[in-house]
DNA sequence: CTGTTAGCGCGTTCAG
DNA sequence: CTGAACGCGCTAACAG
């Protein structure tokens, strides 16, 4: 455990050579004999040579790092953002500075000092909705710097975020597919940017098959308690509907509670479609809500690949939007697939 | 955003001392003179001057860095304990470095390389569950290391856990308290530690008030629907009683869906305790499960204090229990604290 | 109390 | 093709 580690010129003088050339053959510049690389990468091999990055950093002037910036309470959704941009960014020997903020991502004053004193390479700023747009540090910091999970302010900045109108296309193009076109629409605030792509999408894939959402969009909030409410109140007007686009998997939750609580059977009489594939962001996925999957962990390497290309390529500043995909639940298909036996059935809630 | 960095060297000559003098007064050593002392800060700050840290790192050979490993798809509980634990090191200038290894924490070799080759000064390895013990990475580096959502296989190392058997108590002493002394127990799986902590603390607490659990402890999996089969089966054997201590939350809801169901009011006929505080995990806390949190941002941050602490002070080996806390919800008080307007209100499922 | 001197371990010229 | 020499920015002994 506690051997004193072994250093470059270590390797260079059991290998009878001088610290630049093995150097050199370490990291592949110059041209070295392939006998004296050999036996330098030999030599190197047996000592287990591992060269101290903290001084590698400090002559190249690169910390081979990256922040990434997080709330301080952040959604479940940011830690598939943040581990996905991990991943990606460790196969390129990049590491991962972990800085979170109090709450809001207002205060970020402490942190990029933080960041520039440990002179990062880059930022990603991970937000926690779509509620209101990410403050741009873009300017505080001497490196690249991408959004995530939300929109900077400053629309000169790289953010990626989920594709709302694809969530909304989705859901509906699904429902239209297995045969019901009298949709309704329970969304989240009527003031949340994903809530407004969502519908975009919905409404053009509607208008694409020639038909109308039935009703008003319902806006509300997030929880069950709303989609709950909402159902009810759509039974009570007499609204004659049989697909619900619910704007995520708690709203779709409490729907389909109702729905089931006033006899109308899902998915036979109503289809549900929520969003979030939030059963399988909590390691429980219980197949029974057909969902729009955000594919947040995609996102963070996306993130994570913008930044690592931002100095080399040319990425375009602006919004990046990253796909989604369906996931089948019981409340469209009827059935899990691999059906289980009766005694594993979940409980037909 | 560009000018170039200022160094030290910088501050010196425009105070008029030597590097050195001017490095003791920053970083508070050594004895000099008020009058020099402010004139150098002076300058640092009229500069802006901010060290380079990969600079002072490689200087000292101290990263001021800690690695945090976790699970490649940790469960919900990861992202608290992350930032608890990196909340706490941020506290003292350190740095969280974030890596994620496939599944299960085994193929740990690849990480521990990177771990050393940036010589952190400290390593948490983070669980996602007391399925099985944590590997034990202690050997593989020369730092202090601790582990946190679960333990580690060598008793030797540090492990920061959640205390099951605070949880147990809690929650029966909860329902003892209202008056509840007919307990059930609806488990999650039999080999899992967490389950067998809880258990060994709810039956403490029932002993110690002269009571005996109602019935085998029920043995399942974490989910929601083995919930609703084991309230179901308990209501067919025609078993009494009046409280129900749920393994977690997930159970708990699918115990109290079956329950209402079946007719039996919640929590006027049967009380229901759960254990996780998922809804506030979430951000969506309801209100609805009365349940034990337990803690898990705390838990992060006792983690990094135990490593901040590992080389000066004696933190005993083994062990540590990160107290939790009863979270009121309607499903023993019958009504939220702050109850809603009619219209606010949630569906009462 | 302050300045001088020496590294920390590696990358990168530039001579040989 | 190889090696000697220098520098990255800062800290830490040791002199003055």
């Amino acid at each position: 455990m506690n051997e004193k580690p072994v250093r470059l010129s270590d390797v260079a003088t059991l290998a009878g050579v001088s610290v630049s050339t093995a150097s050199k053959v370490l990291n592949g510049r110059g041209r070295v004999s392939a006998e004296t690389r050999r036996r330098i990468e030999e030599v190197a091999e047996r000592l287990d040579f591992r060269p101290n990055a903290l001084a590698r950093f400090f002559a190249t002037g690169k910390s081979q790092t990256i922040g990434v910036v997080t709330s301080d309470a952040p959604s479940v959704f940011a830690l598939p953002v943040l581990l996905g941009a991990q991943s990606a960014l460790g196969k390129s020997e990049m590491a991962t500075l972990l800085y979170s903020v109090r709450y809001d991502l207002r205060g970020l004053g402490d942190v990029v000092r933080r960041l520039r004193a440990r002179q990062v390479d880059g930022v990603i700023v991970v937000g926690d909705s779509l509620e209101s747009p990410l403050h741009s540090i873009s300017h505080d910091v001497p490196v690249p710097v991408v959004y995530a999970l939300g929109v900077s302010e400053d629309p000169r900045d790289i953010s990626v975020t989920p594709d709302g109108r694809m969530v909304g296309n989705l859901a509906v193009q699904h429902l239209l597919d297995i045969g019901r076109p009298r949709v309704v629409h329970v969304a989240g605030p009527a003031t949340d940017l994903a809530t407004q792509d969502r519908v975009r999408g919905m409404l053009a894939t509607l208008q694409g098959a020639g038909l109308e959402l039935v009703g008003d969009v319902q806006y509300g909030d997030w929880s069950r308690g709303w989609g709950a409410r909402a159902a009810s109140r759509l039974l009570d007007q007499g609204t004659v509907f049989d697909a619900m686009f619910c704007g995520n998997d708690q709203i779709a939750t409490g729907a389909l509670l109702a729905l089931r609580a006033a006899g109308v059977r899902v998915p036979d009489d109503v289809a549900i479609v929520g969003v979030d594939n939030l059963a399988s962001l909590v390691r429980q996925p219980d197949g029974l809500i057909t969902t729009v999957d955000t594919n947040m962990a995609a996102l963070g390497e996306v993130a994570a690949g913008c930044l690592l290309d931002a100095g080399s390529s040319t990425i375009e500043p602006g919004v990046h939007y990253q796909r989604c995909s369906l996931v089948l639940g019981e409340s469209t298909t009827g059935a899990r697939p691999g059906a289980p036996t009766d005694e594993e059935r979940y409980l037909p809630i």
